[in-house]
DNA sequence: GTGAAAGCGCTAACAA
DNA sequence: TTGTTAGCGCTTTCAC
C-alpha cells in the first residue's frame, strides 16, 4: 500500500503538498497540482482514513443511530444514506440504540468524539428526544435530523409535508366520486399521523365531504391494528366507500378485510394508503398511496451534513401520489 | 476524552501495560489488572479506534460488500450483523457494491488494507465470484460466506439446510391430505433455489405423491413473476389443490391470484412459502411458510469472523416451518 | 510481569 | 505557493 510519502517522492513535492491537493485545499499552483494528482493516480493511492481521522480534525464518518422503528422505513433511510456517503467519498457507522435509554446522550457524544464523527443523522423517534439534543449542541457536533416533528428550527433538517401530501389523497377521492370517506389514523405519538389526519380532513371539508366520527378510526400503523379498524369500519350500514389509511401496512390491511368479507377493490372500496413502502406492490390489487421520499431524505440529510449543497438548513422534499389499482370511481 | 496515558497515570502503571489489559493479554499480575480496570472505569476510558488500528493490526471493523438483491434480506442480514457486532464491541462498515463489477477484488482488497477490516463478510450472489474469493484469500483477509452455493469447502461459511426445509413443506402439505402438488421455481441462478426444489419433489415422492410436469412453474422469487405463475396453474383443468412457492413474495402473488380468481385460501387451494418475511404476516390470511434465520446467520458470521466462538468453519442455522392460515385440509 | 521508545500515516501549525 | 516539524492515541518491538 502505498503512503502519502510515497506519493510525495513520486511527485517531487513535500507530504504537506500532497495533502492540501487530497484536501483540495486552494493555493497549489496548476502544475503541482498536475504532478501530484498524476502520482496518486499512477501508485493508485487511497489515503489511510485510520491516519487521516486520528491527525485530522474530520473522519470522513457519518453516525446515524436508530431505533428500528419499522424494517423498511430503516432499510430505506440507511440505503439512501450508505449511497450518497460512497458518491461523496465518506462512509456510514449505523448505530443501533433503544429510544428510551437514559444514557444515550452520553452514548452519542461519547462515540462522536472517540469516531471523530463528522456529523449525526437522528431519525424519528429520538430525532424528538431534547436531552440527546441538548447533549449533541453542547458536544458541538453537527446534527441533521430526519423529520422532527417538535422544535424544528433549533437544527437542520430534513423533511416533507405529511399535511399536503394527504390532502392530496382526498381529493383523489373526491375526484373519483366518492362522498362516504373513512380513514384509519396512525400511531397517536408519531407526529405525522396528526398531520396526516388534518391534511385529509381539511381537503375534504374543501370538498364540500365530512367524515362522519364514526368513520375515523385510531389505528398505530401496524397491519393488525388496521385490519381490526377495517373490519369495524365494513360492517357499518352506511359503511364508507373509500378509506385512507395512516400508513401502506394499514392499507394492506384494509384489502385484507375488504377478501374476508366478500368485497371486491376497488368495485365495492377504494383504498388509499402512505409511504409506497414494499408491501404497495406485493398485494392484489397494487395499492394507490403517497409515496414519502425516504432514501431521498436520507441522501439530502448527508449532503446538508457534508456542506456540499446550497447551504439551507432545512430541506422540504416533495411526494408523489402513486396511482394504481387500488382506487377507482364510486360503485366500481 | 481520557487517552491511554491518563488511565497509565491514574493506574501507575505504563500505556503498555494499559494496552496488555485492554486487549486482554496474558501475563499481567492480577492486582495491576484489577488497579488498571479500577482507572478505565473511573476515566470512562475508551480507547481511540483510529488510533488503535493506526498502530496495530487490528480495527475492530468488519466489512459488508453486498449487492442488495431484497431489501427485506439486507435489512435482516444488516440488522442481523450490526446488532452482534455492538455486543462484541466491533463496528460494521456496509458497502453497497456492484455484483458485476469487474473492478470488484481490487476495490474489496483496497478497501479491506487502507481500513485494516478485520475481516470480511459476503452475502449472495457476489459470494460466489470466484474472482472475488481469489482476491480476498491472496490478500489474506479473513472471509466469512453467507448462503454460499459453489465450493463450499473453500472457506468458512454460514447456510442452512434449504432441502431439508423444503422437505418440511412437503410433508406439511402431504399431512393435509394433498395429492396434487404445484410448485413455483425460484430464480434459476440462485443455488437455494434449486435445492428448495430438490427437497421438496424428494420428499413428495417419499410420500408416493409425484409433481406432474406443468404444475412445476419457473419463477424468478419476484412477485410478478409468482402471479403469473400462479395465475396459469389456477387456469389448469386438474389444478393443484396446494403450491409451494419459492419464496414469500410468490406465495403472497399465489394467494393474491387465487382471490382475483374467485378461490379462496386455504378452502380451494393452500399456499406455503418461504423465508418468513414480513410480508407473511400482512397479507390475509397470514402465510405458512419455512422460516430462514437470517439476522442469526448474520450473527453467526460475525461470530466465526471475531474467532470469539466455537471454531468450526462452517455453521448451519436451523430453520422453522411457521404454521399459519393459508394452509389447511384439502377441500377445506 | 513490566516499561521505554519508536513508529502507524496523516494533518496542523508555523516558517520560508 | 511550498516545506518543516510536531504530534493525533495507540500498539509494537525489544529490553528489563
Amino acid at each position: 500500500m502505498a503512503t502519502i510519502f510515497d506519493v510525495a517522492r513520486v511527485a517531487g513535492v513535500s507530504t504537506k503538498t500532497v495533502s492540501r491537493v487530497l484536501n483540495n485545499e486552494a493555493r497549489v499552483a496548476d502544475d503541482t497540482l498536475a504532478r501530484v494528482r498524476a502520482a496518486v493516480a499512477d501508485l493508485d493511492y487511497r489515503p489511510n482514513p485510520n491516519a487521516r481521522s486520528l491527525a485530522g480534525r474530520r473522519s470522513y464518518l457519518i453516525g446515524l443511530f436508530y431505533d428500528n422503528p419499522s424494517r423498511n422505513y430503516m432499510a430505506d433511510i440507511m440505503g439512501g444514506a450508505i449511497r450518497r456517503c460512497q458518491e461523496k467519498g465518506y462512509h456510514l457507522l449505523t448505530e443501533p440504540c433503544e429510544a428510551d435509554d437514559p444514557n444515550l446522550p452520553r452514548l452519542m457524544v461519547s462515540v462522536a468524539a472517540r469516531f471523530r464523527l463528522d456529523g449525526l443523522i437522528l431519525t424519528p423517534p429520538i430525532v424528538d428526544r431534547q436531552d440527546v439534543l441538548d447533549a449533541i449542541a453542547q458536544a458541538n457536533v453537527p446534527l441533521i435530523r430526519i423529520a422532527p416533528r417538535t422544535d424544528p428550527a433549533r437544527t437542520p433538517h430534513v423533511h416533507m409535508d405529511d399535511e399536503a401530501a394527504a390532502r392530496l389523497a382526498a381529493y383523489h377521492l373526491a375526484d373519483l366520486g366518492h362522498t362516504r370517506l373513512g380513514m384509519i389514523l396512525g400511531h397517536p405519538d408519531h407526529g405525522a399521523a396528526e398531520l396526516r389526519q388534518r391534511g385529509f380532513m381539511d381537503a375534504a371539508a374543501e370538498r364540500g365531504l365530512t367524515l362522519s366520527p364514526d368513520h375515523i378510526m385510531p389505528g398505530d400503523f401496524s397491519f393488525a391494528r388496521g385490519f381490526a379498524a377495517a373490519e369495524q369500519l365494513l360492517a357499518l350500514p352506511n359503511r364508507p366507500t373509500a378509506i385512507f389509511a395512516g400508513n401502506d401496512d394499514m392499507a394492506a390491511a384494509t384489502v385484507a378485510a375488504a377478501n374476508k368479507h366478500g368485497l371486491q377493490v376497488p368495485r365495492d372500496l377504494s383504498v388509499i394508503g402512505f409511504d409506497d413502502s414494499p408491501i404497495a406492490q406485493v398485494i392484489w390489487p397494487p395499492l394507490t398511496t403517497i409515496r414519502q421520499p425516504t432514501m431521498a431524505m436520507a441522501a439530502a440529510a448527508v449532503d446538508l451534513l457534508i456542506g456540499d449543497s446550497d447551504p439551507e438548513p432545512v430541506r422540504q422534499l416533495g411526494f408523489e401520489l402513486m396511482v394504481r389499482q387500488s382506487t377507482g370511481p364510486v360503485g366500481g
